[in-house]
RNA sequence: GGGGUCGUAGCUCAAUUGGUUAGAGCACCGGACUGUCGAUCCGGAGGUUGCGGGUUCGACCCCCGUCGACCUCGCCA
């Protein structure tokens, strides 16, 4: 017999009734009759009941189990009464009865229970990751990410992708988020850092002419964390076409996502391909944002004319300096309470906006002031453009474009939210498209690159000889679900005079844009065929399957707000030996986080 | 760095809003019990109410400061 186990914990069924078996697990709950008792042996498999009786040799031993110790089991299947069979488990028409126990390793008293759904404190959850991951949400969560990324291997590979590992010790890069630095050794000095994302490598990898290239890539990027942004680290499907359009890459990745979506979402619906292909500037209008969740119904108006010239003083003077007007509609809302509205207004300026103003119908007939001051027929107006229904509430966002489009935005989402409006059990695929390739730094007062210095301007060289920088179009694309942005990508710029004059617009000369892109720059001198991709975020993606809002429930061992590792102790201090290897030496002002 | 929420037993929470000895469930320890699957019943132990000040006859509760956790803004090409 095996030393530890011929069955696992899931695997006995009635046809092994009789058999002598040995099982090894966890004591998961133990339930004590005084001259009888149950154990719930649980493994990774699943869970077996084991019945331990008064004359059993393993008697003794098994009354003083306690929870989560590691046991080894000697037994013989019993087929469970008929009244005795537990319907929710696979192995519930059987037990086995004990003849002997081992005990593997004793539990000490638990600072996390491992039994139940009750939710716990993060640090103590953090602290104590070996015990969470036993309980089962976390656990299966662990294993559907594991079956999503070899899904996805799969699907990449049968679509003729080859995956290829870049280097994780790599340069310094001067656009996008902070770095991580190692210090070099053998260059005092010199800092190697963690890739922010194989970008130039992938790029690399097309010059060298291996055609479609994809990795299960690790991502270092030294910002704070949020609910869906683990600090540090993260992974994404990287991958890279040579010879393509942007629609060549989305026909590329929609089966891969669809096919895993499908795969995982049980009966949950996914957006059939082709997804949906939305501009930005369409994106931000209609939805306030540039990662629409398509499951709210909602949608935004542009009623800025309306509001021009006329009677309600507060909007029709902004508009003037150069304000807009967005209107958010709230079907069947006009009839709510009054507290309504006003909380949504104060909601608003919680937020840090001027407001939201409102017009609530009731059989179609407008109140509040909003529809006194601008008076029937400019209401009619609003009513006909936006296609509103007796009963309908609507809410206005006014403020610069930019402005107004955010809190037309989050007040779209609230809206929704709070009148139940958003389609559940539900997977909404969209891509945002045509993105502008530089925006206007209202701080730094200049021009500057709004997403991907490396994508290729729509129109070439010939757009940024002759357009308006900020009317440049790039492509460049983001693929949105439910609200999630999961990956941005682009057809990349690939022709270095293009290239230059792209970072000349936005400020960098020739010289700076060989130092800091030598690698690349220099490649595309010799021959640099079109290509194109994008990233996918892997814990977003199974964030979005798993239905856990915090992505810390799909990684196995996650840090804190704070970026530490509460359990392995990380970042912490080196060895006097360490440091002096390395050349480096602290001053007394200390390291002031930022 | 800014804003918000929170901090009471190992864990989840309560304490009639400033009033006697800070309670309950789970876990733990001891006892009873032969069919449970959140077993049940009886008993026990477990607290500087995050920490430091202050107000008060009296503070878990009010005030000031501080520490920590999470969420968020900034940041994330």
């Amino acid at each position: 017999m095996h030393a530890y186990r011929t069955h696992h914990c899931a695997q006995l069924r009635k046809d092994s009734v009789g058999q002598n078996v040995r099982l090894s697990g966890w004591v998961y709950r133990k339930r004590d009759f005084g001259n009888l008792l149950f154990i719930d042996l649980r493994d990774h498999y699943g869970i077996s009941q084991i019945v331990v009786e008064k004359d059993s040799a393993a008697f003794p031993l098994a009354e003083s189990l306690r929870s989560e110790s590691v046991i080894r089991v000697d037994g013989k299947v019993n087929a469970r009464a008929d009244d005795a069979i537990n319907p929710n488990l696979v192995t519930g028409e059987i037990e086995v009865r004990a003849t002997a126990i081992e005990l593997l390793s004793e539990a000490a008293d638990l600072p996390l229970p491992v039994f139940g759904n009750a939710e716990y404190p993060e640090e103590i959850r953090l602290r104590n990751r070996f015990l969470d991951l036993r309980r089962e949400k976390l656990h299966a969560n662990i294993v559907l990410r594991s079956n999503v990324i070899a899904s996805l291997r799969r699907r990449m590979i049968d679509q003729g992708f080859t995956e290829f590992q870049t280097p994780i010790l790599t340069a310094s890069s001067p656009e996008g988020a902070r770095d991580f630095l190692v210090p070099s050794r053998i260059h005092p000095g010199k800092f190697y850092a963690l890739p922010q994302a194989p970008q130039m490598f992938k790029q690399l990898l097309m010059v060298a002419g291996f055609d479609r290239y994809f990795q299960i890539a690790p991502c270092f990027r030294d910002e704070d964390a949020r609910a869906d942004r683990s600090p540090g680290e993260f992974y994404q499907l990287d991958f890279e076409m040579s010879f393509v359009t942007q629609e060549d890459v989305f026909a590329a990745i929609e089966p891969v996502l669809y096919g895993v979506f499908e795969e995982f979402s049980g009966e949950r619906d996914v957006t059939t391909p082709p997804f949906p292909r939305i501009a930005y500037k369409d994106s931000m209008l209609k939805y306030g944002n540039d990662k629409p969740d398509l499951r709210n119904p909602i949608e935004i108006s542009d009623v800025t004319e309306i509001f021009r010239g006329g009677g309600f003083a507060v909007f029709a003077k902004a508009i003037e300096d150069g304000s807009v007007v967005r209107a958010i509609p709230a079907p069947g809302a006009g009839v709510r309470a009054r507290s309504f509205f006003d909380g949504t207004n104060q909601w608003a300026k919680d937020e840090g906006f001027a407001g939201l103003g409102y017009i609530n119908f009731k059989g179609g007939e407008g109140g509040g002031g909003i529809a006194k001051n601008l008076g029937p027929e400019r209401v009619a107006l609003i009513v006909k453009q936006m296609g509103l229904g007796p009963d309908d509430g609507v809410f206005f966002s006014c403020g610069k474009p930019l402005e107004a489009a955010k809190l037309a935005g989050l007040a779209r989402t609230r809206v929704g939210v709070e009148l139940d409006l958003i389609e559940k059990n539900t997977f909404k695929f969209c891509w945002i498209v045509d993105f502008p390739m530089y925006e206007f730094d209202e701080v730094e007062q200049k021009v500057i690159f709004s997403h991907n210095p490396f994508s290729m301007p729509q129109g070439e060289m010939e757009a940024l000889m002759t357009m308006n920088p900020l009317d440049i179009l790039a492509y460049q694309y983001d693929i949105v679900c439910n609200g999630i942005e999961l990956s941005s990508g682009a057809i990349r710029n690939h022709k270095p005079d293009i290239m230059y004059k792209a970072f000349e617009l936005a400020g960098y000369d020739r010289s700076l844009v060989d130092e800091k892109f030598r690698g690349m720059i220099n490649a595309f001198k010799f021959g640099a065929p079109p290509h194109g991709g994008s990233a996918p975020g892997v814990d977003r993606i199974v964030m979005l399957l798993a239905d856990e809002p915090n992505i810390r429930e799909v990684i196995l061992f996650p840090m804190n707000q704070k970026a530490e590792d509460l359990m392995m102790g990380a970042p912490s201090e080196v060895s006097a030996k360490q440091l002096r290897e390395l050349g480096i030496k602290f001053t007394n002002d200390g390291p002031k986080p930022q």
